[in-house]
DNA sequence: AATGAATGAGGGTTCATTCAT
DNA sequence: CATGAATGAACCCTCATTCAT
């Protein structure tokens, strides 16, 4: 549970990850309200004193592990649409990577339910949730205008199709945080394969 | 030191469900970890011992606001599924229900989602989550399989529908919570009713 | 534990009692600083404001349960000094007396000890036990007396064997309160025989 | 906000017997019920949040308050028990210590009686006098026995002398507390001595 | 005379932050 | 850079007391 002692030559983003990587854990754990900080640096194997000097206030902290995880989920889902392939398959692939356990690991779920639930009141949390959104709705909804360019389904609204699974995805991972009997990734892989076959028949039939 | 006079003209009920609803504002205002008692007791007009008197403690209170908005939730989607109706229909009037302007308050989403980023680590939260969630999953399940009796959707996985559109529907409280401008009732109402009338074409098309 | 529904009629004397027995019993059981009035009124089965309306406050009805005891205890050993006999019987009555299974419960000795552990600070409490025991030990040294004066027993002074009486006495209610492993009643009082036969020899031997 | 320049140069031990020190005072002033950490904290000189650092709990910290008196008090007899001499020596030795203006200061006594008024309802204080009065009573018993076997006391029940005079120390002290007017040290100390010289006629007749 | 809901000062405890080392 | 003892504001909770009924 305690990382072993502290390497003397690590670099401050080191550190900065090193710290970040206990946040996630204590938050994951026990929630943001019980996390301190003291638990933390205690999780990072460091001292107490080592989070106000690499980011001034636990408040930096947590919107840069926020920030963090943000990035992380980003990269991962801009992957999907970099591969060469189809808008159909790049949407495939899009579902095998969030639903994929490295992705969907019920600790990162955790954090994100954590910030969501308090972003309401808290702005930055707030902007760092919608930019993200926004630009993955966006790129869902790229998606979805070639896949309707290329077949025969005029009159869909890529823009309901692309924020509904957007939404269908937050949902499904705060029922796999929170009811995980009820909902496994393999089924919410199903669910959001069934989201888009619905949408546009006979293109996702096939796989997976 | 000298007590101002008590109102002395409530019921027990009554007052633990006017410190509910002054809870509920304070959470949704602030969080649940800026909610303080102090603050509670002062949105409510009552002294601070009081919530101890009826709740025992804070915890309880927290507790007892979540059982009671999950309650509200229950008894309003159960209207939908109780009122006259061909399935469609029925599932048509949840839709309203569900996005309308009594339900989807942004200050209950807010309580809502302030509870989900902590039910993870308080077992009872997510127990009365849960409880609420299969519920509602079943019952939609229920219509869903009407529906697919009378028509022409022999092959549709219904429990998957159902799940998923209770999954849509969070992940849609969230965006109406979490990204307002870009997500409205409206919107959000329009991408539910797509989902349903993507899954049983021909039989949402004409529904408001 | 709750005593059965209160008689409206009865007397304000038998309230203050009933009251005051509530007190021992709660102090007895939680120590004094752990007593609270919501313990005592229903240890006594009746509500929350008599206390105030017959002691005016807590620390009256604290006050009053100390001069209980007090008074009961006087009128104990007062009882043995007033028997018909020898002052070597009297004092033999005495011992019988204030080891009897009646005057020293484990119950009333808790009480008594809870006040000493605060009468330092109260000058109260210290009043009350203070002019018990200077009566007392009056009372000791006037049979000591006599015993001298009857005896061979010239040189002794009975200020001195008096005091040492009382305070044998207090130390093995102690014993018997905080060690009952190591100090039963019954050897209390071999102790306390012990204590005059080996100062008046010859005249205790035979008792009990 | 800012906080003052505390004292670095002490460490965790004499930290620790600084609050201790601070709480022996604190609860000799004003008792066990009205000693606050903030007075206490006070007291010492530091702030409020120290206690908690050093003693985890007020009550762990009361407990430790309790362990220091006995080791301390422990200590004190046992020097009389070591020194060289024959047991009557040793046991005028006792006598001297016990009733020295060191080890029977009022603040001292103070905080003991505090304790037995709180022992019965904690069972942790009376574990720790019980250890404490089991070990000192059978040093006792072990001087005395030493005694008959030198002298022409054959009859006398060793256990009781001891067990006697470890509750008339009590006792003692607690006169010395309660009614300082009649009960002074130099008295207490003429009790002491008359109680062994009256069990071992001819042997403590010539001391102090 | 009796009740008990309501009050709020005061308690112990937590924990982000500071700073001498 | 890094440490962790120290700080003290702010928290939740307790409970003697009040007073409308």
């Amino acid at each position: 549970m305690v990382a072993t002692a502290p390497a003397r030559t690590v670099s401050k983003a080191q550190r900065r990850e090193q710290l970040i990587r206990a946040t996630m854990k204590c938050v994951s754990r026990n929630g943001l309200s019980a996390t301190t900080m003291a638990e933390i640096t205690k999780e990072a194997g460091l001292s107490l004193g080592i989070v106000n000097l690499h980011f001034q206030s636990k408040e930096k902290l947590l919107v840069e592990t926020l920030r963090y995880i943000a990035d992380e989920y980003q990269s991962e889902w801009q992957k999907a649409v970099r591969i060469e392939g189809s808008p159909t398959e790049q949407l495939a692939n899009l579902i095998d990577i969030e639903f994929s356990a490295r992705v969907c690991q019920r600790e990162k779920l955790a954090v994100w339910v954590a910030f969501w639930g308090e972003a309401k009141s808290r702005p930055t949390y707030r902007r760092i949730c919608s930019a993200l959104d926004r630009e993955y709705v966006l790129a869902i909804q790229t998606l979805c205008d070639e896949i309707c360019r290329t077949g025969r389904h005029p009159h869909t609204d890529t823009e309901i199709v692309a924020s509904g699974y957007s939404a269908l995805t937050d949902g499904l991972w705060l029922d796999i945080l929170l009811t995980p009997r009820d909902m496994s990734r393999a089924k919410a892989k199903r669910i959001a394969i069934d989201y888009f076959s619905s949408h546009f028949p006979g293109r996702f039939t096939a796989l997976s």
